[in-house]
DNA sequence: CAAATAGTGTCTTTCAGACAATATTGT
DNA sequence: ACAATATTGTCTGAAAGACACTATTTG
């Protein structure tokens, strides 16, 4: 390594895609600016790192901050490191990338910047929509949210502490952006050891036979996969 | 974002685990540090970030300034973000930590630090090893490339521009530290759309049929894919 | 010819996908 | 009974693993 004096050091950010399944949808927590630059547009909730903090913690710490969710760090998961030079007009910066995921009951809630946290569908901000490169970003969470659902059991996340088979593929086609046949589904699910610990309790909708309940398993791979 | 100014910057550096395979080994390049902190230990190849240059430019950088190796951004990929408060003695940094893979055809040459540049056998940098957390980058690595090999046509960039099935294979067996059967393998990776484009020649080892020659195909997934 | 390596074929098992059939509820 | 949803079963095809077999070279 080099001697350190001859490199100018740069501001680490830190920035935290949060997805959840709201009305049917998959949704993401943005923020609006309130100041320059990018003055009313809409961004990833983050904010600088700190001296004393690991980069998880940082994490966990800015989406407490911002939007009063206190996440496991089970669901929390780093995306990666963003550096392009001009990602922010004001000064060098890198910023670390995290992927969290919360079950729908969570509203954004008290916290330095909530009034101005909300959730907005994914298919709202496809392209060009956020500040920085936080459409980048976003794409990549998406591309990784969707690749995780295959072999590992990251899709209860989305769900409560119980839920039914059927909660479970649903979370699968909103995330997927496709249907998956009910009973091949069942099939897959079930035999995937560790995935889903089934409880004596059956949750009715009202119409047509009443659900399972399950809780999530200890397994951390699924095997087999769940195939796209 | 918070205000900047409460926040002090921190150092960014870049590493880079830089993977071949020699003597039937997977080898990683390691550089012994000349001074304090971890004076005489084996640390991967990194340094300082540029202000002026994008991550990935900065790991390229790095790699030809320590190794004189200039590498292809196809075989560069970025494995994440490490930022332990104490992962440095000397002041807070994040690194940036990088995978390249080269075939086995380069030997560390000219550069700043050439003299100390070396391959190593993964084998006896499994733990406790390297300075700073780069043991932990390593492992991190060695979990990345052995699943890649899996999705990915990565196993060719351990190869020469042309190579045989069993040159494939080989690779394989030992990123993954166990014997397939020739005959599946060989079945699976033709079978693999893309993946390997056939070439008019044959090489001879001298006893036994020749093999035939292929080059690299344009897929960037293979399906099916090669299974552990 | 034998030895060695490359490559093909066959059989069994597992699992995905399509879809039929059965089970259990509310109305 | 009927509609609706949950769950199980059946069939077909793709692909994996074990392993027998054929092909092409050198000594």
């Amino acid at each position: 390594m080099d001697d350190v004096t001859d490199f100018p050091p740069i501001y680490v950010t830190v920035d935290v895609v949060v997805l959840t399944i709201r009305d049917d949808q998959l949704q993401a927590l943005v923020i609006k600016r309130r100041s320059a630059p990018y003055k009313g547009k809409r961004t990833l909730p983050g904010g600088f790192f700190r001296q004393s903090e690991g980069l998880d913690e940082a994490a966990r710490r800015e989406l407490r901050e911002k939007t009063g969710i206190d996440i496991a760090p089970l669901h929390l998961g780093q995306l990666g490191a963003y550096g392009k030079p001009q990602r922010d007009p004001r000064f060098r910066t890198v910023s670390v990338a995290y992927l969290a995921i919360l079950p729908k009951l969570s509203e954004p809630q008290a916290g330095s910047d909530a009034a101005t946290a909300q959730w907005m569908p994914v298919d709202q901000l496809s392209s060009r929509r956020l500040a920085f490169d936080h459409d980048e970003i976003l794409a990549d969470a998406l591309d990784r949210v969707r690749a995780k659902l295959e072999y590992s059991p990251l899709a209860a996340a989305f769900c409560d502490p119980t839920f039914t088979i059927a909660d479970l593929r649903r979370v699968y086609e909103i995330v997927w952006g496709r249907e998956l046949d009910p009973s091949n589904f069942h099939r897959k699910v079930s035999s995937a050891e560790g995935f889903l610990v089934p409880t004596r309790q059956t949750r009715s909708l009202g119409r047509g036979r009443p659900a399972r309940l399950f809780r999530p398993g200890k397994a951390q791979l699924l095997h087999p996969a769940i195939l796209r």
